[in-house]
DNA sequence: GTGGGTGCTTACCCTAGGGTGAGCAAGCAC
DNA sequence: GTGCTTGCTCACCCTAGGGTAAGCACCCAC
């Protein structure tokens, strides 16, 4: 636990987690990397349909800045109608993973 | 991993992240999670001295916040100049276990 | 030619959350 | 009386980030 950096670190980080927390701090962002775990890829669409709420705009935004911290990427196919597809990539899938103790936590709380 | 809650939870939670998400939502409030863990009992003008950045009103915000959300305890004593002094409950420890591995992710990423 | 499907973008609005600065109670030191 | 300390609160402003709705390119089916 003594392992975390102290401050003085570059720009103002004082340990991972501000790092951690600027990937996935977008309002839609760890539910869009859970989708992305439990099906390995996802068209637009799909991702739309699946997370009930999101707006178009927002999945569009969210995925690009995801695509370019390197959590996401996008793959497209040249087809009429367009098909694009979203997947994890191996950050991604170590991220989602390094979220799994707080879920746990949250799910612990939610149900005492 | 297959142990998370699926859709249709009750108010909209998908799975425990977004409960810890709310909990953790504030600007600065895993910094204070973190100040909290390094020393057990911090009062209020030490993590504004300690947490570079931060505004008195939000500071106070976040606590007050993170009271009613049973992740800080919040210890009066009855002096003049007034003295608080802020610590982790159980259940906030358990919370800044959950987020190392969330930590640890970050810290690979900012050396890589 | 009208409509549908897909994956976006663009223009606009709107609110929550944070930043700014001041003030306040209450006692002590000088 | 002036100032210092601490732990706040209050009034105000300001911006980023999200929500709303529309449009667009491209082809097919009818």
């Amino acid at each position: 636990m003594a392992t975390l950096n102290r401050p003085g670190a570059p720009d103002g980080h004082v340990c991972g987690i501000d790092t951690a927390m600027e990937v996935i701090g977008g309002k839609w962002k760890v539910l869009i990397l859970w989708e992305l775990h439990e099906h390995p890829c996802r068209r637009f669409g799909e991702l739309r349909r699946l997370i009930p709420g999101i707006t178009e705009k927002v999945l569009a935004s969210h995925l690009r800045e995801m695509e370019a911290d390197g959590v996401v990427r996008r793959v497209s196919y040249d087809e009429v109608p367009p098909r694009v597809e979203y997947s994890l990539t191996e950050d991604g899938t170590r991220l989602n993973k390094a979220l799994q103790p707080l879920a746990d936590w949250g799910r612990e709380r939610s149900i005492t």
